[in-house]
DNA sequence: CGGCATCCAATTAGATACTG
DNA sequence: CAGTATCTAATTGGATGCCG
């Protein structure tokens, strides 16, 4: 599932990657920045441990994000983009460039800080 | 639910948009084109007449879809991309920009045509 | 033709507790 | 610190049948 499969047109793969729940908040927040569990944690409150996982081993799945994990007590664990992920940039930063836009537009609620 | 929220970043903003199941292939089908339902079905065999309806439906309260429907019968409905679902053009196209580089490189699978 | 209603299966997400 | 495990709740998706 993980792996590519047929896409009846190429956007729908880029979905597949990065449209789970939390994965384009993720990126955002790893851009330009390597990143601990615990800050990512912080970053993105309303995922829990558990969701955050899992959509961090997808992303590393399908190499978008490095994982490295230092051999210490206590743990260490770093998330960055990889080559690959750097590649999706452009990508976040259309779909930001529209965000911006729609939310100045919609214009009913505020972004929260950050 | 549809209606904005307030989103940690704004390329979260569009994942709840358009990041549906079936909305990122909905919209690349209306670019250039006007579809009636039936044709759309055909398009997107893999999504059953209550998704694409329900998915239509988000994007139509989104204000991203027209539904235009003729009182005649038998009913014809037709579906085209709205003003603001123009502007989303650009994000499409930077995620099939992507997508196409993706498959290439993952190169494990062929597209289907169209 | 373009749906909607209903029921059910599957997938996803949250809460909570625990561990190397 | 960085997770895992377990259990449950909620959301999503599919099958089928019907209707204006």
């Amino acid at each position: 599932m993980r792996t590519a499969k047929s896409f009846s047109c190429p956007v729908e793969a880029v979905v597949n990657l990065i449209g789970g729940k939390y994965k384009t908040v993720i990126l955002w927040h790893l851009i330009n920045n390597t990143l601990r569990f615990n800050q990512l944690q912080k970053q993105i409150p309303q995922a829990t441990p558990k969701m955050l996982t899992q959509q961090l081993r997808e992303l590393e799945h399908d190499g978008i994000v490095n994982r490295k994990v230092y051999p210490v007590v206590p743990p260490k664990t770093e998330y960055s983009l990889s080559q690959f992920g750097l590649s999706l940039i452009p990508v976040l930063d259309s779909m930001r460039k529209w965000g911006v836009e729609y939310i100045k537009s919609a214009g009913k609620q505020i972004l929260s800080e950050k």
